[in-house]
DNA sequence: GTGGTCTAGACCACG
DNA sequence: GTGGTCTAGACCACA
């Protein structure tokens, strides 16, 4: 796995270390990176994405602990072999559950109806 | 205007001010509160959800540098009347778009197809 | 740079968060201070100035959302680096420009002729 | 007198009733108003800014007791005749001293020089 | 170390 | 009645 495969965002209100973690647990879920495969280290994470060193240890450092990640020894971080192969879609998409659920909320607030939603999502969906 | 119009999740990891600050804008952009509209006194808020009265106060104030309220000195905050009608379906969409853009792009990550994304953001849209 | 860079009076009509705020947009516009520039932390300001560090928290936050400031995640605030170099001496004068009509209308009232205002504020100008 | 004389701006950081308050001190000052002048009523004033009458008549109650005006019974507010005399050009000058400071002070922060900033007040000051 | 959020409560300003 | 300001202090999030 390399480093261009994280996605950072230093602007976002989410702060980098979650945005590290979330994403790991997507590309885990949806089976792109796969138990055993070797996570770039530290370093090259912080340089490829210009963060602080500690900000992507204690991002592994949480994942490890959340059991998304193993320790070797010597070798780095590595995806989980236990208990965390790729997930059946319904448990997948109930990952999504409190996403679309706000999403759908706002819409309400908006009083947009769900056609124009649904459309502009299915298109980003599709590219 | 009603105290109960605004839903609050103190669990959440958005600020309560700024969920009040969010709601406010997507209300008004869809019209549910209108310009001119008198909103629920800080005391009032802060006692139906069981927050602290700064907090909303918070929120008021940030709503009203934004152009979003404006204060009625004695009266209370009201929807600011200026520039600030119900918007185009096009435009309350545009406010939407960082959400859908962040819910495709996790359902991407998640390696989930289209169609049971969609099919449970329908549901929750039409209740 | 340094808290004692700001003036604080607590005795004022102008709340003390409004006179920070104020005080930095022009030490900003007059080039005191240039983007980029680190300023002194919450607790310090709040501690040189015995006020409470939420009183400048507040103050720091409300110039963020101007667009005055940016955060440095971790390093604290800074003088923001888009759009916000010196401005020119007109642009200058203009942030003036509502205390000088009010201080005419006032001398207006008062029946004041010119010239004694002015030389009093001339000699202001030059210490 | 006629309630045109007063200005009001509604939209002012100042709270109206000091607005009043600080205009008719000046306008005694320098004269434009003499000890016995009627004032007009609550009612007129109120009528013709649109503000509320109360407000209004906290600004006279405040000018009274200040000994600003006197409360003639059933004829209304009137300067005061005591001690309230057009004061010495020195006097009122004072009067205008904290505002000409803080103008200073802020000009200062601008970096902006003497000139342009008393050439601008001077400009205002011969209208 | 940095700033952010929230609370509880006091007191003020305004109408 | 309305909102505004400030304090004191707790606790969290981030780097």
């Amino acid at each position: 796995m390399d480093a261009s495969l994280l996605t950072i965002q230093p602007a976002s209100a989410e702060p980098i270390y979650r945005q590290i973690v979330e994403q790991l647990r997507r590309l885990i879920a949806g089976g792109q990176i796969a138990p055993g495969d070797l996570l770039p280290s530290v370093r090259d994470v912080a340089g490829f994405h210009a963060v602080n060193p500690m900000t992507v240890s204690r991002a592994y450092s949480l994942a490890e602990s959340e059991g998304l990640l193993e320790r070797l020894r010597g070798k780095g971080m590595a995806v989980a072999a236990v208990k965390r192969a790729t997930q059946s879609q319904v448990q997948r998409l109930a990952l999504l559950e409190p996403q679309i659920t706000a999403l759908a909320r706002q819409a309400r607030e908006l009083e947009l109806p769900a056609e124009p939603v649904l459309r502009r999502l299915g298109k980003l969906l599709e590219e």
